[in-house]
RNA sequence: GGCCCGUUGGUGAAGUGGUUGAACACACAUGCCUUUCACGCAUGCAUUCAUGGGUUCAAAUCCCGUACGGGUCACCA
């Protein structure tokens, strides 16, 4: 029986051969320097932050390159497949504005010319190389059943030894003749494809990370899997196969594939390919009581890219910290470049951290903040209203509804040297701006008075500050220059030097008036400029919201 | 347990043998400004770069050991 022969019956149904497909993919005419990169996801129905995060870097070092970022799923284990995952994962990365240039982005659909880009679907190219190995005798079937490496394990563990398939423990399976295993295939035997490797635990393969720098591992001598039961290779031969063929020049991918770097440089060498250049991210960890850890998807709501959707958190704000955990001096320049385009800033490898760094909400928040403030009170609006159309409807129709006022409020203190940073996520407006709306404010609301909580003394003195001083024409100097000649009128300091020096002579002073006038109208001791909300309101508004008292 | 990687303040970090008396940002604290809050401004916050040793005129920066933290050892990615 010759090899092809072997190769035939362990794999019938393979419609072409590996020349075929490298001819069928050849090499992009891209500029020199210019990086091929990918996001390469399972479709387990949720995109992880450190998914995001990875995604924003393969996609700024293709672009910024004048090369290509594609997307390609990594579905080759059934068992955990989920409903819509496929799906779930395109949407969430196209809110978060992730721009590829190929991939299953058409509705699922394939854009580009590399593709399947779903391994799903790829099955006959990956058999097409294992029966290429096969061929080459680099490659044999192992009908080991999960009792047996068992087995194995215990002796292993028992005599101290490293654990797993390779040397002598793959002995027998290794020299077993084909016509044995043509004879177990046919008895209907299940098997798997192992790589027959040729590595030596004693040597070391030296990996040049572009993160981490030269990374230097024993050999890889396991006989690992390639191909398993169902036909559907595992992630490292899929990896060898589809990044040769789709031309990936950078590998970016989290570091806790570091450890597996060994089987992916003997792959590519049985392969006959050339390696990529690998870049090995840091993964974002998270602090539990006092230790560190990976970011989980089970145990932090964080993990998962809808939350900050869910929260109202801008999708800039959260690219923006990721930038700042990405690069060490990206900060830096968005500092001196606050309005400017992200696309502008060149990403470098050596400036990637070669530490896991921890989470910060609060960073994230105070980017945000910052942010926010930015924008016009159009852009927040609108935002706004977009969230809250998704998670909150009654607030949304409020919104529509007071668009205006809405808009005039939020204006207040924006725009300016500077601009307010009342809210770090859209799901914090409501509670700084709903007082604003009239059918809001009711009777029963709890105000939250300061010093001055005497009622008929409050009353006392809007009833003054109505009558003879408010007027809606003033500026803001005429405005407060009134509150102070009502302080005169009512024994409060009007001049905050002098109560310093002689408390005991005022009944109070202008900051406490003030905050009377602010609190009666809104209920809140913090708000924007208390003159701007007055002039919203209007004249009749503040009547209303007086007689309320 | 084996194998990898890492360790600069509460956090992210700058730093690649000598103007580093260790940038900058967040957080925190105090004060100022002030119609509250926020903003802004000012000041403070690592006598020291996990630790022990070595190389050197000189080390956070180079070398070795130790400790600690993380990752990984699947027919999961």
């Amino acid at each position: 029986m010759t090899r092809e022969e072997f190769a035939n019956i362990l794999l019938p149904d393979v419609l072409h051969d590996r020349a075929y497909y490298e001819a069928k993919y050849p090499k992009r005419n891209l500029e020199a320097g210019a990086m091929v990169t990918r996001l390469a996801p399972s479709p387990t129905g949720f995109v992880h932050i450190g998914s995001l995060y990875q995604a924003i870097a393969a996609q700024k070092l293709a672009h910024q390159s004048g090369g290509v970022c594609f997307l390609r799923i990594e579905d080759t284990d059934q068992k955990r497949e989920v409903e819509n995952g496929i799906e779930g994962i395109i949407n969430s990365l196209k809110q978060y504005e992730v721009s590829f240039d190929e991939g299953p982005l058409d509705n699922g659909m394939d854009v580009g010319n590399y593709g399947p880009y779903i391994q799903s679907k790829r099955k006959d190219i990956y058999q097409a190389f294992v029966k290429d190995l096969i061929i080459k005798d680099l490659a044999y079937p192992s009908f080991l059943t999960e009792e047996e490496k068992e087995a194995i394990t215990e002796k292993q563990k028992k005599i101290k030894s490293r654990i797993g398939y390779f040397g002598p423990w793959a002995m027998d399976e290794r020299n077993m003749s084909m016509e044995m295993a043509v004879q177990k295939v046919k008895a209907g035997l299940p098997y798997v494809i192992r790589l027959k490797s040729k590595g030596n635990f004693l040597k070391r393969v030296v990996i040049k990370d572009a993160i981490k720098g030269d990374i230097s591992i024993p050999e890889n001598d396991m006989d690992i899997v390639l191909l398993k039961q169902d036909g559907i290779p595992t992630y490292h031969f899929a990896h060898a196969v589809d990044d040769t063929l789709m031309h990936t020049t950078h590998v970016t991918r989290g570091d806790e594939w570091i450890s597996s770097l060994p089987i992916h440089v003997e792959l590519f060498e049985a392969l006959g390919f050339k390696v990529p250049t690998y870049a090995h991210l840091a993964t974002i960890q998270k602090e539990e009581d006092g230790k560190k850890r990976k970011i989980s998807k089970r145990k932090d709501p964080e993990a998962n890219v809808m939350y900050y959707l869910e929260k109202g958190i801008p999708v800039k704000a959260v690219e923006l910290y990721l930038m700042t955990l990405l690069n060490s001096n990206f900060e830096e320049w968005y500092l001196a470049n606050p309005k400017g385009n992200i696309q502008d800033f060149t990403l470098l490898f050596d400036k990637m951290s070669v530490g896991g760094a921890l989470f910060d909400m609060e960073k994230l928040l105070n980017i945000s903040k910052n942010y926010l403030s930015l924008l016009t009170a159009e852009e927040v609006y609108q935002n706004t209203l977009d969230w809250a159309k998704k998670y909150d409807s009654d607030f949304a129709n409020l919104l529509e509804k007071e668009r205006e006022v809405a808009i005039l409020t939020l204006n207040i203190e924006r725009e300016s040297e500077k601009p307010r940073k009342d809210f770090a996520m859209y799901s914090e407006v409501k509670e700084n701006i709903w007082y604003m709306f009239k059918e809001n404010f009711t009777e029963n609301l709890k105000y939250d008075w300061q010093k001055i909580t005497d009622k008929t003394e409050i009353k006392h003195i809007l009833d003054i500050y109505l009558a003879k001083y408010y007027d809606p024409k003033d500026d803001n100097e005429e405005w407060f220059n009134k509150v102070k000649l009502l302080c005169d009128e009512l024994g409060y300091a009007s001049n905050m030097k002098e109560y310093k020096q002689n408390p005991e002579k005022f009944k109070g002073n202008v900051a406490d008036v003030s905050t009377v006038i602010r609190v009666a109208l809104t209920t809140s001791s913090r708000t924007p400029n208390l003159k701007d909300i007055m002039a919203i309101l209007g004249m009749q508004e503040i009547q209303r919201r007086v007689g309320l008292l």
